[in-house]
DNA sequence: GAGCACTGC
């Protein structure tokens, strides 16, 4: 079978970096790139989908004796990557995994002394430099999908340009991207060699609507039906913003098939939908192979852009929009808004369609959209808090943020608030410093440093168990299930559950109740617990597994490797709520006359959100995880509190907001 | 009385 290469359809998307015929294949460059790699400090390596970057490279530096004795570090975004990788790279050269060849991921560790080609998240990394800050066990440090910019991988940058200056030379870094950025990595890197590689990714013939479209969902939904009629076989992918738009084609489609024109003719259309929230057995079906004489219609969120790959795909149907987090520092809140995507990502989702053959990507918007979306969705750093990155690069002996190398600087109002937080908490000094013991405990513990300080208060406040219970199951996707039709029977399944106290609590009475539950015989007697209650099965077991591991590096009494005991507060729930109130205190708010509540810190009008078992009920004063803006600004799991714990929990906190005349 | 995209330690 002759390939056709997507080089003549992404020719002009590679305009300007440079011309497609000068992109090798990776096993043809294997000699160069070792001398290139001798020769430089850094690389910068542009490989397409399928050159073999992240498998073959590795190997190549290894057997060439590159790493001297040391290890090569490989990271990846995703821990699914991080895994497959290294089983695909240990297959490849024949030896054990967790040997030669190993792995590193949360709860998941198939490394060893040995271990000479380590794959690793991302974050797993920047653990290990908390314990070795010059990550002196390395050689050679390759970070792959680095276009997409992850908080763990931007502190890579800058601690590898940091790493590279101290060890003179003695540290190799490989930059692995998709074309966007790399420019911009090897100036970042004083001038790094880049270089291009070819990737094994068919044409895909990318099509645009001649003129907007009023309502993405009915083109897409229209779009889908004409591929059916006019188009070989082969699978549809449509990218969507959410679970409800899902849900709706998913009804809309079954509906509208058997109106059209020669429908009886037609085969059958086969709509399966995928999203993260979904069930583990729901998503599996979107790898099932096709029943022969059906088509199927797979229907997804941004999930299906990189982190699940679906067979059979040969058209794409793009939407062209995201639901998207942001943080705004000022405001002090999360927004979720639906928003165009970037071009990179348009470019992701239409490459799709071409993994197997040739394909055809759907755009429905004009080219004159595409043209004037932004180049890439702005890196992390510029959209989430960074109170956990400030501390780390506090561990990692950075006193003065602004003068941290990084590629690009983050927005100081949100520096700001996240040091104002920590010292809040008592994670800094006064100076700055991290602090001892609360600062050097809240680095380890792998939570976002205000859940850390109440599962650290929870041990103070002897209900460490219950506290550990509470950040378990806020680390989790939500798990009341929540579908249209099933809305009134979900509320009823939560009244066992429900505690007057509030989300956390209910969340507590949830998980004490699921581990009560045989989890060994009958099989999959939890999965069954849970579908009864309409319970998602997968938070549940991500929450028990956070659980679990802390208990585990609890044995002498420690937990999560920080001095905490285990102790429980049995039903006295006092202790827990003061737990709670001392690590979320920056959203304790209080009741107004209108029913929406005034957040003392900040002075935000928030009302709480309404899938709150606490919603209607109007508490006095509140404490909650977040302010999440949709329609308004909804506080999103809430606990009941007193004020009059404010000076005794807080003091710090409290005497500040006095004397500011907050209170 | 609204509706949570996706990752990770």
């Amino acid at each position: 079978m002759v390939e056709a290469r997507s080089a003549v359809a992404q020719a002009r998307e590679w305009h300007g970096i440079q011309k497609a015929q000068e992109r090798l294949p990776i096993a043809e460059a294997r000699k160069q790139l070792i001398d290139l790699v001798k020769a430089h400090q850094t690389l910068v390596l542009v490989g397409e989908t399928g050159s073999g970057k992240s498998t073959q490279l590795p190997q190549f530096l290894h057997r060439a004796g590159l790493a001297e004795g040391k290890s090569i570090a490989v990271t990846q975004p995703r821990r699914v990557a991080a895994i497959a990788v290294a089983r695909r790279v240990a297959q490849e050269m024949g030896v054990q995994l967790g040997a030669e060849v190993g792995y590193a991921v949360r709860f998941d560790d198939r490394s060893s002394a040995a271990t000479r080609i380590k794959y690793l998240t991302d974050g797993m990394l920047v653990r290990e430099a908390l314990i070795d800050p010059t990550l002196s066990r390395y050689k050679i440090v390759v970070l792959d999908e680095a276009h997409e910019r992850t908080l763990p991988t931007e502190i890579l940058f800058g601690l590898m340009k940091q790493i590279q200056a101290q060890r003179k030379g003695g540290m190799k870094l490989i930059i692995m991207s998709a074309t966007l950025d790399a420019a911009k990595f090897a100036h970042f890197f004083d001038g790094a060699k880049v270089i291009y590689l070819q990737g094994r990714q068919f044409s895909v013939d990318t099509m645009y609507v001649p003129e907007p479209v009023d309502s993405y969902l009915d083109a897409v939904l229209r779009t889908v039906l004409q591929i059916h009629v006019d188009e070989p076989e082969g699978d549809i992918l449509a990218f969507l913003t959410g679970q409800e738009e899902i849900e709706t084609l998913q009804r809309l489609i079954p509906e509208r098939l058997p109106q059209l024109e020669g429908a009886e003719s037609l085969g059958k259309l086969l709509v399966v939908p995928i999203y993260a929230a979904l069930q583990p057995e729901q998503q599996a079906k979107v790898f099932e192979p096709t029943p022969a004489g059906m088509r199927k219609v797979i229907l997804a969120t941004n999930i299906a852009e990189t982190s699940i790959t679906v067979p059979g795909v040969r058209y794409v149907v793009d939407a062209g929009f995201v639901k998207a987090r942001s943080y705004n520092a000022r405001l002090q809140s999360d927004s979720l808004q639906v928003v165009p995507i970037s071009k990179a990502q348009a470019r992701q989702r239409s490459g799709r369609a071409g993994r197997e053959a040739a394909g055809k990507a759907f755009r429905l918007y004009t080219e004159a959209a595409f043209l004037g979306l932004q180049a890439a969705s702005a890196p992390e750093i510029q959209r989430v808090s960074l109170a956990s990155l400030v501390l780390q690069l506090k561990q990692l002996g950075v006193a003065d943020m602004t003068a941290f190398p990084f590629m690009d600087a983050p927005p100081k109002a949100a520096l700001l608030r996240a040091l104002e937080l920590l010292l809040a908490l008592g994670a800094l000094d006064a100076d700055g410093a991290l602090s001892k013991p609360l600062g050097a405990q809240l680095v380890r513990l792998p939570l976002e440093p205000a859940f850390g300080k109440l599962l650290l208060s929870g041990g103070a406040m002897s209900c460490s168990e219950e506290a550990l219970s509470v950040v378990s199951m806020t680390s989790t996707d939500p798990v009341f299930l929540n579908t249209r039709n099933k809305q009134e029977a979900a509320t009823e399944m939560r009244k066992q559950f429900l505690s007057p106290l509030g989300d956390h609590i209910t969340l507590l009475n949830v998980l004490t109740a699921y581990m009560k539950v045989p989890s060994g015989f009958p099989k999959n007697e939890r999965g069954r617990w849970c579908g009864e209650r309409l319970l998602n099965a997968r938070s549940m077991r991500k929450a028990l597994e956070i659980l679990e591991k802390a208990v585990i590096e609890s044995k002498n009494d420690l937990l999560l490797g920080v001095q905490v005991p285990l102790k429980s507060c049995e039903n006295d729930m006092d202790p827990l709520q003061r737990a709670i109130l001392s690590g979320l205190f920056m959203h304790a708010a209080i009741l107004l006359p209108d029913n929406t509540y005034k957040v003392i810190a900040s002075g935000q009008i928030v009302s709480i959100h309404p899938s709150s078992v606490l919603s209607g009920r109007k508490p006095r004063c509140i404490v909650f995880d977040e302010i999440l803006r949709t329609t308004r600004n909804y506080a999103r799991n809430v606990t009941v509190m007193e004020p009059s714990w404010l000076p005794e929990v807080v003091p710090a906190f409290f005497r500040k907001m006095e004397s500011s005349g907050s209170l």
